[in-house]
DNA sequence: TTCCTTATCCGTGTTAATACCGATATAGAC
DNA sequence: GTCTATATCGGTATTAACACGGATAAGGAA
């Protein structure tokens, strides 16, 4: 059997030439690139057709969860696996919405990392029990929960977020302060909160700013 | 001359598993070892004695920070070096006071983190430009910057980002609405921001709420 | 003791946010 | 064609937030 080729996607060099030291020294495992965003990373998928990529969710100006997402369709030989700092349910959610075939805490050992390149790499699936907990868990919320901002109320928010009246940000977005207000209820609604303070901190904890 | 032991002390454990496999091809350093929080890491500080201790700063119950302003007194042949994903002045700074030797963020290279591990032990202090840079930006406002929010204030905080009224906050910690503006409205002074959005924005970045 | 800071508390106005009610136009999905 | 989501706009009334103005008690520093 010929060595799993890998990719690595993660915006700390540090961790990245760390893990490529750690697989480097499996030979079973091939590290045929890296990538510390998404510049260049499309060139790279298809330079390179790597069996795995080992991802971060954030990155600045991208999402990993989105990256994965696009790419997938794609690149139908490739696998994704969601490696990151991040241990929320929301997250595991999406990823495996997004087609994600792993997600690993960065707080993982050496051996799991390999068992799971080498089980998504056989096309199966690895979630171990801890990241299916934190799915499940919020599973449920997923439901009612927040359905997504449209791009006007995400400028409305992140304006009410730096501190901004209504008045100033109906008069930087030339609309009325009556069309601000509503994209701000619209957005309580969608969260689900009664306030603008609540909409704050949801919206802070879900990333949204 | 000897090498230089060194001791890793970061929550992640892939990260620090990487990071050992990256120090170990270099015959001058070698790893004494490895800790993911504050628990056992007096002992292994005792035991081992290491010249260098790469410290990260967000950890679980604990901060990095805090540690080498505890620890650094005691063990004086100890050189602390923060390697953190936060390329923050605050942090810098913060580092910096409390006696950090180095500070590095985690998307650094590898011969980079090597040039630093080698300076500290000899004594030297190893802060590269941007992190200077980072630190320099923060010191002037380091002084007006956001003091600790009292007791009481924390507890009003909580209950306005959960999206309390101030008539149900007052009722709820019997005391007049009144007063529960004037913690909100010292809250809004310490944190140096214009409105309840913005505090509520503030203080979940700062991991208050 | 005096000075200073901090946390706590309160009153009066003004301005802004929010709750109700409503509407039109456009675009895409079914 | 119908349904849904989005972005835009409006009136009126109530409530909350915010800007001024204050005070008191406790603790440490000079």
């Amino acid at each position: 059997m010929s060595k799993i080729k890998i990719l690595v996607v993660d915006d700390h060099q540090l961790f990245r030439e760390g893990i490529i030291s750690l697989l480097s020294k499996n030979e079973d495992l091939e590290i045929v690139g890296e990538c510390d965003s998404v510049n260049g990373f499309y060139d790279l998928l298809k330079e390179t057709e790597p069996h795995v990529v080992l991802m971060d969710i954030s990155m600045p100006e991208v999402n990993g969860l989105e990256i994965i997402k696009e790419a997938r369709s794609k690149f139908e030989n490739t696998k994704f696996i969601i490696l990151t700092m991040h241990a929320e349910g929301q997250y595991v959610v999406k990823a495996v919405k997004n087609g994600a075939f792993g997600y690993l805490i960065k707080n993982s050992d050496e051996d799991e990392l390999i068992t799971a390149i080498k089980q998504v790499s056989a096309g199966k699936k690895y979630f171990n029990s801890e990241i299916s907990q934190l799915m499940i868990g919020n599973m449920a919320l997923d439901e009612e929960s927040h359905k997504k901002l449209s791009d006007r109320e995400m400028e409305v928010l992140d304006l009410v977020s730096q501190g901004r009246t209504t008045k100033e940000i109906a008069d930087q977005l030339f609309v009325s302060a009556r069309t601000v207000e509503t994209h701000r209820v619209n957005m309580m609604k969608k969260l689900n909160v009664q306030n603008t303070a609540e909409l704050i901190k949801k919206a802070a904890h879900l990333g949204l700013i």
